[in-house]
RNA sequence: GUACGCGUAGCUCAGUUGGUUAGAGCUCUGGAUUGUGGUUCCAGCGGUCGCGGGUUCGAGUCCCGUCGUGUACCCCA
């Protein structure tokens, strides 16, 4: 027989049961964590115009936007009425792409209803985005993303607030060796502004520093001139990366460095008055480093940006944000301050799955009311409604086969309680209660059975 | 888009300088055990060696191509 040999596309998954049950605790944690920051649900379309999501992701991330192949009879135009055709725009084949991300979504959606959005506007989305990149580790083409977005507030509490979230959510989580890296783009543009480069250059400035950590500052001096970035602003570029000790004292030296750029000068402010709230939130310090370096790759962050990392294993950063004043601006025609931060969630439960800091659970079904025969079969499924009714999750057999069968079956899912009722049982009122763990079974009354599981701790 | 690695049973893999009929563990099915799983023992099912071509008396093994997959770069969660 022919038959297609299953698979799913590239850098996509299934999630089996048992991987669900894994996702589920770890999303769970995270949105109790968010409502008690008062953040509030939000959930918008797969698939976007075109025109929403182009231009908002840098050069490199349009490269990777997943575009939708227009259908119906605009397609059919193009494929059927002429054997060969030149595609002259691509808006002549092209007009939807799949969510990139979680953030512009959000901007439309405040743009678009201005009238029905309270500000300031917090709200957190849950919900898969799609990259065109190729999958590697802790990469994937379809991933979910968590954002939690402060609109409409221009003050750095909402600032602090993210970053406090973002730290509660990792502690409660499990974690408790992660940073999170703290920068802002105004102190990169007095960076900018102080070597005196075209400002053009910035965004190969900013893309070169970033990578310090990874290539070293001898990397970093390598990439700067390559791309294009004087002798002599290097020159001055590079001493800043090696600032370092408290944060205290970065902000002190690179004031002092910047102490000519407003702009500059503002971002520093912003950072120390971000710690200071940071502060009265009870963060640990410990936690926070500011890192000058720290760029980050999409080109709509205007502030204060921060990611968060874990030192094993490496794997990236596991979230990541900032402040985008302006990106509701391009939807709106006025700006609208917002800050908002991303959970990459895949990379938490990867790096959690690897750490072994998920319990396994392998189904929460409590307990197994097997089928003996014909003559027991109307009493087994009564005993599992009332189980059920009783809000005992319960699952029945569905076919009568010999016990054996039944009890392999509790055994693989690793349902910790079997209920047997037959003949004898069913003569006395009783069933046969079985602990799959301990493998201790007793007969029980019919009515104490209930009782049994709803003492039992959940 | 660039570079490198890997494709052998449902899964994880072994397979010598190219040489008879391609192996193991796990899984699965049946039995030891017709009212009881997880341990043990016995038996069994299961392979176009990714695909196409080439070299050779002979290819799972070598060469070329292709597809899939993984890793690194770029970029990013």
């Amino acid at each position: 027989m022919n038959y297609v040999k299953p698979s799913v596309p590239k850098g996509t998954r299934d999630f089996l049961p048992e991987q669900m049950y894994r996702r589920q605790f770890v999303l769970d944690i995270i949105k109790s964590k968010l409502e008690t920051y008062g953040y509030e649900p939000l959930e918008t379309p797969s698939i976007e115009k075109l025109e929403v999501l182009s231009g908002k992701y840098g050069e490199e991330g349009e490269h990777l936007l997943f575009k939708i192949l227009k259908r119906g009879s605009s397609i059919e135009k193009v494929g059927s009425e002429l054997k060969e055709y030149t595609v002259h725009r691509i808006d002549e084949l092209v007009d939807l792409g799949l969510r990139y991300d979680l953030t512009v979504p959000l901007s439309r959606v405040v743009a678009m209803y201005q009238n029905e959005i309270t500000l300031p506007f917090k709200r957190y989305q849950i919900q898969p985005v799609w990259r065109g990149d190729r999958p590697q580790k802790g990469r994937y083409r379809e991933f979910f993303q968590c954002d939690a977005d402060t609109v409409g507030s221009s003050s750095m509490i909402a600032d602090a607030e993210n970053i406090c979230l973002i730290h509660d959510i990792l502690s409660e989580l499990g974690f408790d060796k992660f940073k999170i890296r703290i920068n802002n783009r105004k102190i990169l543009l007095g960076i900018v502004e102080y070597s005196d480069v075209d400002s053009e250059k910035g965004v190969d400035i900013c893309v070169a520093i970033d990578k310090l950590d990874k290539i070293g500052i001898d990397g970093v001096r390598k990439e700067l001139l390559n791309r294009n970035i004087s002798e002599a602003a290097t020159r001055k570029i590079l001493p800043i990366l090696e600032i370092n000790g408290t944060n205290e004292k970065i902000l002190a030296d690179i004031s002092y460095i910047l102490a000519s750029s407003a702009v500059g000068t503002q971002g520093i402010e912003e950072i120390s008055e971000i710690l200071s709230y940071m502060d009265d939130f009870g963060i640990d310090k410990q936690k926070l480093t500011i890192d000058l370096y720290l760029a980050r790759g999409l080109s709509y962050y205007t502030g204060p940006i921060y990611e968060s990392v874990v030192e094993e294993p490496r794997i990236g950063s596991l979230t990541g944000g900032g402040r985008y004043d302006e990106l509701i601006g391009l939807f709106l025609g006025q700006s609208i301050p917002a800050t908002g931060t991303t959970l990459g969630i895949e990379r938490i439960i990867d790096v959690m799955t690897e750490l072994d800091m998920i319990p396994e659970i392998k189904t929460r079904t409590t307990v197994l009311v097997t089928i003996f025969d014909e003559n027991t079969k109307s009493l087994s499924l009564r005993i599992a409604r009332d189980l059920r009714r009783a809000g005992i999750n319960t699952e029945v057999s569905l076919n009568i086969s010999q016990l054996k069968k039944q009890f392999i079956y509790a055994n693989k899912k690793q349902i910790p309680f079997v209920v047997v009722i037959g003949p004898e049982e069913l003569e006395q009122g009783a069933v046969t209660l079985k602990d799959m763990i301990s493998g201790d079974q007793e007969r029980i009354s019919q009515d104490n059975l209930i009782h049994r599981f709803i003492s039992l701790p959940k």
